[in-house]
DNA sequence: TGTCTATGTTGACGGTTGTCGATACAGATG
DNA sequence: CATCTGTATCGACAACCGTCAACATAGACA
C-alpha cells in the first residue's frame, strides 16, 4: 500500500516560469525580474547542441520523441542527458518514462509565449 | 587626403548571421551549422542584463536609444558597454555615433526572424 | 591646445558551463 | 534471481562568461 505516487504536477521551476511572463520586448522595458525569468528560456536555447535537441523533439511527429531517437548530435550520452535536463528545467520540455524509454515533449504554450515576445510589433 | 573612411557596411558577423537563417524549430531538425548560427542569437538574449538592455532599446521611441538612456540596469558602465557589444556581434543591434553620443538600434528583420523560428506551427 | 563628458577597451578574478568517463538506476527479459 | 539495454547522476577539468577598476579614445567646447 505504500506503492502510490505523487502526481507529476510539473517541477516548480517550470510551473513558475511559464505562464504569464512578459509583454513583447518592444512594448516596454522588461523589469529585472521579468528579464531574469525570460533570459532563462533564451539561455536554454543558446547552446547549439541544446537547440538541435529541442528542434529534434519539436519537429518529431506529435511534438514528442524518445531520447533514443534524438541522441545523435555528436556528443556523449551523458551530455545529451545533461542538456535535456536543462531544457526541462527551463520549462521548454517535459519528460515521461514509458517502459524502457523516456519521451520528451515540447511545451507548446512556452514556445508560443517566446514567439510573442519577439514577433509582435517588429517595429514600434 | 588620407582622411576618408571606409563605409560602415556592417561588420561581417552581423551581416552573415542575419538574413536567411532557419525554418521554424518545429518544421525540421536544425543542422549543426544552423544551430550554431541561431544559438548565437538566443545566447545573446540569454543574459538578464542583456535582455533588459535589448528591451530598453527595442521599446524606446523609434526603436533606437542613446547609451545614456539605457545604462541604468544595475551594472557598471564598462559592463553595459560589454553587453551592448555582444548584442551587436550577435546581429541584434546596430550602433551609430552622433556627436557625443552613441545610439543603438534594433535590427527589426532579425527580431522577426527569431519570432518566426518560434511561433509558426506551435504544434505540428 | 587643454579639459570635460560619453563611451569603449584592457586585464584580472571568480563563478558558471559544456564535456567526458565512470558509475548508478530503471525496466525488460530470461 | 541475473543480465542486458536505455537513461540519469557524479566528479573532474578546461573553457568560457559576467563583472569591475583602470585606462584609453572620441567628440564638444573653450
Amino acid at each position: 500500500m505504500s506503492n502510490f505516487k505523487v502526481l507529476p504536477i510539473l517541477d516548480p521551476e517550470a510551473a513558475g516560469a511559464v505562464a504569464p511572463c512578459c509583454p513583447p520586448l518592444t512594448e516596454r522595458p522588461l523589469t529585472a525580474e521579468e528579464a531574469e525569468q525570460t533570459a532563462r528560456m533564451f539561455k536554454a536555447l543558446g547552446d547549439p547542441v541544446r537547440l538541435r535537441l529541442f528542434s529534434l523533439v519539436a519537429s518529431h511527429e506529435g511534438g514528442e520523441a524518445c531520447v533514443c531517437d534524438i541522441s545523435d548530435v555528436g556528443v556523449s550520452q551523458p551530455t545529451v542527458s545533461h542538456h535535456l535536463k536543462k531544457l526541462k528545467e527551463a520549462g521548454l520540455l517535459t519528460s515521461e518514462r514509458r517502459g524502457t524509454w523516456v519521451y520528451y515533449r515540447v511545451e507548446p504554450s512556452v514556445l508560443a509565449a517566446m514567439g510573442r515576445l519577439l514577433t509582435s510589433a517588429a517595429l514600434n
